[in-house]
DNA sequence: CGACTGCTTGACTCGGTTCAATATCCGTGG
DNA sequence: CCACGGATATTGAACCGAGTCAAGCAGTCG
C-alpha cells in the first residue's frame, strides 16, 4: 500500500542474526517457548532472527510457505488482496505475536505480510515444526493460543472497525494502535492514510479529513515526523 | 436479532439425545475425532447430542463457559455485542465447524451464538477436555485446525463483506451461504434481513432493496417461504 | 379471521466518494 | 546543512449511494 512495499523479501539484506531465543523478551509469548531445553536448543538453531525496514514484504499471499514468523519488536500488516481493487488490511500484528501459522498445515500463506516499520523476526522454518512434532511437550497447545488471538483479534476487527461513522471507526483504530505500540504509551506512530484507509474501509481522503478534525481537536498532536501524542479523551 | 433469539437455552428443551459418535456423518472433520477408541468411549459418555429450533440461543457472550458444540447440522451465526448498537454478526458456523472454542482457555464466551434454523449440536463439556489431557493424541492438533477454520472464515468476512457496495457484498454473502448450506448446492434458506443486513453492516431497508433487485433480476427465484434458488451467473 | 411481526417501497437527507487542484512533507543528493 | 523533487497529504465542490423516517403490505400464527 505504500510505494515500499515490495522492496524487500525475507533474506534479501544482510541484517540477519543468531535467534539467541534463551534471552528473548518476548519468549514467555511465544511460539516455542513451551520446549524442553534439550529440544529447544535443537529447534533454535533453525532460528534465524532479522531486522526488517519498513516496508519489506515478508510474504506473499498465496506463494509457498516454508517458515512461521514471530514479531520480536514492530509491526506487521496482514493484507488480504482481492483480484478487483487493491485488497484490504484485515490485522495489525504487534510484538509476541506469530505470523503465517497456516503454513505449517496448509503450505500456503493466506495473506501478504509487510512491515509497517522497522521489524525484528524470527523465523522459524517449517522443517523445525516438523521435527519437533514426536517431542511435542505441549507445542500444539501453543498453536492454539495464537490462534485464539487471531481469531480474536478479527473479531474486534469486524466489530468495532468495520461499523459506525467513520469518525468512531478511526478513533477506535487509533486506540489499537496505541495499545500496538512496543512501549504502548500514549504516543502513536501514525500509519499513511493510504493504511488507515485500508484498515478501516474508506478513501484516503475521508481519513485525511478526520485525522485533520483530530488535530485540531487536540486529540492528536505532532512531537516528530509521523508521530503524535493521542489524547484519548478528545474524541468527542 | 430475531424475536426468537432469546426463547431456549441449552438443555431447556426435551429434545437431548445420545451423541452416538461412532456413527456421526461429520466425525472426519469434527473435533474429537483423533480419540483412541477407549478414550473416544469414555468422552463420549458425556457427549450430548440436541436439536434446537431455530433462533434460539446456545450461548451467551461472556457468560462462564462450561463447554465447546460441534454442528452436525444446520447453521449457527456468531454475534459480537457491543454496548452501543445492537451488535454485529461477525461468522456463521455451518455443519463440522466448533462453536464456543475458545472456553478451553478462557473459560469465557466471547459471542453469543444462536441457531439461524433448526441445527443439531453435540454438547462437549470441558470437563471432557481436562480429562483427555493426559491422553491426547493430537486433540490439540484437532484444535488448531479448527481454530484455523475461524481465522480464514473471518479474514474472508471482512474482505468479501465488509468492501465494496452493497450490492456486491451481498451478492458474496449469498454465495456464502449457497456453501453453507446443509445439501450445498443451489438452493438458499434465505436468512431475515435484519441478518443479512447485520452481516454486511447496513440497514434492512437497503438489504431489502437489493434483494428485491435480485429477484427482478432472476438472480433469485422463490421455492417455498425463505427458500430460493440462487443463480448465481445474475449478479450483475 | 384478526393481530403481529417482518418485509417492501417511497421521498428526503446526509455522509462519504470522486475528481481535481494545491500544499506539505521528508528523504535524497548536492 | 540546505535545497530539491517525488510522494503523500490536504482541501474544495459536485455527486451519489445508503441512511432515515414513515407509510402500506404480506406472511404467519394463534
Amino acid at each position: 500500500m505504500s510505494h515500499r512495499d515490495h522492496d524487500l523479501a525475507w533474506g534479501h539484506r544482510p541484517s540477519e542474526l543468531a535467534a539467541d531465543c534463551g534471552r528473548c523478551a518476548i519468549r514467555q509469548q511465544a511460539l516455542l517457548s513451551v520446549l524442553r531445553e534439550a529440544d529447544f536448543a535443537e529447534a533454535y538453531a533453525s532460528i534465524r532472527r532479522s531486522v526488517l525496514p519498513a516496508g519489506s514484504q515478508v510474504y506473499g499471499q498465496d506463494d509457498t510457505a516454508d517458515a512461521v514468523f514471530t514479531v520480536r519488536r514492530g509491526l506487521l500488516k496482514l493484507i488480504k488482496r482481492r483480484p478487483a481493487d487493491g485488497g484490504r488490511i484485515v490485522r495489525l500484528l504487534g510484538s509476541g505475536a506469530a505470523a503465517g501459522l497456516e503454513a505449517i498445515t496448509h503450505g500456503v500463506y493466506w495473506h501478504t505480510a509487510v512491515a509497517m516499520r522497522e521489524s525484528e523476526l524470527c523465523r522459524v522454518p517449517l522443517a523445525t515444526f516438523d521435527r519437533l512434532e514426536a517431542s511435542r511437550d505441549g507445542l500444539a497447545e501453543r498453536i492454539v493460543l495464537q490462534w485464539e488471538k487471531h481469531a480474536f483479534a478479527a473479531d474486534r476487527w469486524l466489530a468495532e472497525l468495520c461499523t459506525g461513522p467513520v469518525a468512531e471507526r478511526i478513533g477506535r483504530l487509533l486506540t489499537m494502535l496505541a495499545e500496538l505500540e512496543d512501549d504502548a504509551g500514549e504516543t502513536i506512530h501514525l500509519p499513511p492514510m493510504a493504511d488507515l484507509a485500508s484498515i478501516v474501509g474508506v478513501t484516503r481522503e475521508t481519513a485525511s479529513r478526520v485525522i485533520a478534525e483530530l488535530k485540531r481537536a487536540g486529540a492528536l498532536t505532532r512531537v516528530a515526523p509521523h508521530t503524535y501524542v493521542f489524547d484519548r479523551g478528545r474524541l468527542t
